[in-house]
DNA sequence: TTGAAAGCGGTACCAA
DNA sequence: TTGGTACCGCTTTCAA
């Protein structure tokens, strides 16, 4: 803005540098030809004046805002917790930035979607990652009647056919937990599950109960968590208070596991020789347990990654075109705690 | 939208209801008088449209979004890990939620300050609470330029005198934890700093400067973390070996009050009886730690409440007006590590 | 290469 | 109370 208190506008600036409106705004987006003076003297103008372009004005007419929206309907306390949201975070911004794209996260309380949805079809944004969701807040359905492209990281309950969704094979990673215990010898295997209103916490279980069953073992061991570590410690202490034989434990995400393990500490049961437990996630948290933790690597980078790469399609094509389903496999990684 | 793949407009509503556009507008927004019947024809055509407004026309005009950003130019790895974001956003958003405003989040990654200030020019939010910024982001300058009303929580570096500020009294705090710990006879006391380069780091490190000084004891046992945890540890490790002697430390959060007690009970020192330790925050953390922790309540949810407040006052006055400035006192909460 | 002018989709003024 | 209309600030035809 200039020595006032007004932003400037393009008219401003083709005014002090001599050429039209239409001139200067080839000018400064560049996708133009323009005469090096033309360019010159707008470029110059551009700076003496501070001026941007209003973000408004030109939304309007191109349709694009430059941002995308990384939408997280989930407490803040997990999402300021749970290194998951870091490292997904991290990524989308890291591949958003590669085009230049503003990342702005919305955490969406469970409850007031009203005002988020009412934003979101403002398009105050060009499109949306979600990640996180849960049964209830129905985003697929929201988002896809809103129109606005977008990419869910996880499949979400309902409405999973209309939007694209970028997803990891958590049935087949649970499995593949329960064969690492019982190939240990385990006979006795419990699961901390996560939320059974999320994808990922029910399909872990289902997993979990699947191997079990094919086995001939029994699958009632399970006491849910909601992915902190507070809540893994609790349903331990629920498990061995119920089952004070199991000798292994699938958690749900590490953080659950860190929980887990610290309540067999405090009762003086070793791990892995008393009990043996795998984790989920594998985001940092697992290296640094006592002892290292036998977790499976949630590929969140790489989805998100490939969420960006979808949902920038999806914009380029104007929304339209049909929805994409990527599913990542989780791999296994061997540490201590088995 | 409607059945086809484009948004319905104000014009469309306004012919299906058969009424002007400025009749329409008018039912729409609800703050002038209109006929019952127009307002019933046009809703009615809204939700047969499944009209919204478009944002960018109206913000056009209005100059209004609807939506505040808060911006933390600060690693996520910290974002993600620190109670006091948790805190803070969770507050900021209960406050905006009453003005019905729309919360986005900016995460700053040092270095690429161009893109986020271009979004901030754009207008695409109303305002910008600023918390956790650096010496060199110069954000106070650069908003300040830009003419977006703000507030900075804690005060800039430099530029502070163009912007708003709610501050709390870091340096108080920090000579009241000096004297908690000498009023328990410590003699030895040690600091780990915060960052050098952010305004709570380099004042709490001074209050505890000053009051050691005035005592007339020996005030060079620092090192600095970065309010992390581990930060906290490796500079209590550094302390220890520095001074063996030392049997009271300040540390700038609970964080690494946290990592320090997990280091001084690796070595076998106990807490409080060897060393006596005061920490920062408050926020959750220090009623958990064994013992529970000595700490100043860092007022985090009263000062976004605050910055909230100025801000939604600045954005009504238009962003003029002069800066405001408002200072929290943290108050000593005593447990048991001193 | 350039400029004039027509919108983009709303809001708000003014007159009726 | 209502409708006509002039913008808001920018991009993008269309002609020159």
């Amino acid at each position: 803005m200039g020595t006032n208190g007004h932003a400037s506008t393009l008219g401003e600036v083709a005014a002090l540098a001599g050429v039209s409106k239409a001139t200067a705004s080839r000018a400064i987006n560049g996708r133009h030809k323009v005469s090096p003076q033309a360019q010159a003297a707008v470029l110059d103008a551009v700076r003496e004046l501070g001026y941007t372009p209003n973000g408004a004005a030109r939304s309007l007419v191109t349709r694009r805002t430059g941002s995308v929206a990384v939408i997280l309907p989930e407490s803040d306390e997990r999402v300021f917790t749970d290194p998951f949201f870091a490292r997904l975070l991290h990524q989308v911004a890291r591949s958003l930035r590669e085009h230049d794209l503003q990342l702005v996260l919305l955490l969406a309380q469970p409850g007031d979607e009203t005002r988020l949805l009412t934003y979101l079809r403002g398009r105050y944004v060009d499109g949306a990652v979600v990640a996180s969701h849960h049964r209830d807040d129905h985003l697929a359905e929201h988002l896809s009647d809103v129109g606005l492209p977008c990419v869910f990281i996880g499949a979400p309950w309902t409405g999973g056919e209309r939007v694209s969704v970028v997803d990891s094979d958590n049935t087949g990673a649970a499995t593949q937990a329960v064969r690492v215990l019982l190939e240990s010898g385990r006979r006795r295997i419990a699961t901390i599950a996560g939320p059974g209103d999320m994808r990922a916490g029910h399909d872990r279980l289902q997993g979990w109960r699947q191997q079990l069953e094919a086995a001939g073992l029994d699958s009632s061991l399970v006491a849910f968590g909601d992915f902190t570590e507070d809540s893994g410690a609790a349903a331990c202490a629920q498990l061995l208070d119920a089952a004070g034989d199991l000798d292994g434990i699938f958690a749900a995400s590490d953080l659950m596991a860190l929980g887990a393990m610290r309540e067999l500490e405090s009762r003086g049961i070793r791990v892995p020789d008393d009990v043996a437990i795998v984790g989920y996630d594998d985001l940092g948290v697992a290296e640094r347990t006592r002892p290292p933790l036998t977790t499976l690597r949630n590929p969140i980078g790489e989805m998100a990654t490939e969420a960006v790469r979808i949902l920038l399609e999806a914009i380029d094509h104007g929304g339209r075109g049909a929805p994409r389903r990527v599913v990542f496999v989780p791999e296994l990684v061997r540490r201590d705690s088995v």
